[in-house]
DNA sequence: GTTAAAACATGATGATCATCATGTTTGCAA
DNA sequence: TTGCAAACATGATGATCATCATGTTTTAAC
């Protein structure tokens, strides 16, 4: 490279970075290379210098968005539980800003029918499972009583995956502010009255499982 | 209308389907009007005799394909429960065949960013939540105490709605069978099981809720 | 029968896209 | 210092798109 390399990388790292941003704001099919470029204030020209075509941009961009949203999670998973957690993913902040938020909700649907993006995409959500898993098993090690009890943490992750991503999805796309949060607020209590479930049935208190009552959504 | 009406409504529903099959398969950003309506066997030519514009295809079909599966739902809530329900809903074939699925899971994403086809969607969600909510509180109609029996049914259909769709996206968007089937059979066991949770809790056999096992996908 | 307007087909239009072509700037290696 | 290749900018290219323009077919109404 004889532009300085350190300068170069800092414009390739701003380009996958606004290519992501731009793909969830908008959705990948939705978004132009002229216009990531210029996002990336770059003309149009140099973008063949950096990637060798748009759905190379596509994998490793959302690559990238999904490395960085592990890693985060991956950070904060010993300093909070699964509640705190929650509080972010159901957020309507979250939910509100799409451009950097979880790729899952925004993207599941064009990954599906991307070859390219596929792939990238099953490693995020394994990675995030096993932390997810992990966490639990950690976090359950005292209660179950053993046997299945690797099984029963993976059954809670994709539950709880599951039920993250259809709460978001769904809250976003309906044009109803009082349902859009009650789907949010109703998850969270739900994912959370779920936790430790399993072996050892019934784990939170029967009162929290009789109240009707929904917490709030700040994050 | 100088031509004969009937063949001239019959196009026009051909259009709005074959629109709504290509939706759902290639997402709405991803189908072009020429090829909307080659697949309604005619020439783009008279695309704008029928639609005022793109948009109005695109909410006007969404509708359909919603209004069409909301009646196959209520035709069938009487005949067969909940289960025979998520059998079919979280089956490989529904997954496989976005084609003539469920709009919810495959165009979501793209609904919450097109304010037109936003309110449909709504009103979709809120005519099925119904439909769910009053087959369930018919369902647990002896068992339920009283008091908020509505609003407890009324939290299990967005639990419903919410696993559906979150495990039917999921599924599609991962490049790997076993993990895909493994979300569907883990998400209809949750979903299933926690039915008619609540104030009568427990509606499910014991010998269900404790084994891990996972029932066959099979619609 | 004649007419007329809706529904058709063919074929512009201008915009936008991904990609490529070509010239220019840059600063490290020689 | 000089050269040179990578990284820039500007500007084609051909394809495709939504929409419009124009002429043709059709049949219901008169």
């Amino acid at each position: 490279m004889r532009y300085p390399a350190k300068e170069t990388a800092a414009r390739h790292e701003r380009i996958l970075q606004e290519a992501s941003r731009l793909f969830r704001e908008r959705g990948i099919g939705g978004v132009s290379l002229p216009e990531i470029m210029k996002a990336a204030q770059l003309t149009h020209g140099p973008f063949y210098n950096h990637f060798e075509s748009k759905e190379a941009l596509i994998a490793e961009s959302l690559k990238c968005a999904m490395d960085s949203k592990l890693e985060a999670w991956r950070t904060r998973a010993g300093k909070s539980g699964l509640r705190e957690f929650l509080d972010e993913y159901l957020s309507r902040e979250h939910c509100d800003n799409p451009g950097d938020a979880c790729v899952a909700p925004v993207l599941a649907g064009e990954i599906a029918r991307n070859p390219g993006a596929k792939r990238p995409f099953t490693k995020y959500i394994k990675d995030s499972l096993f932390a997810i898993k992990d966490s639990l098993s950690a976090m359950s090690e005292q209660l179950a009583p053993e046997g299945d009890r690797k099984d029963e943490a993976r059954a809670e992750a994709i539950r709880l995956w599951v039920g993250m991503v259809g709460a978001v999805v769904l809250a976003r796309a309906v044009d109803d502010k009082a349902l859009s949060d009650e789907i949010l607020t109703r998850t969270h209590t739900d994912l959370l009255r779920g936790t430790g479930r399993g072996p050892s049935s019934g784990q939170t208190s029967p009162a929290k499982r009789r109240s009707g009552k929904r917490r709030p959504i700040a994050a």
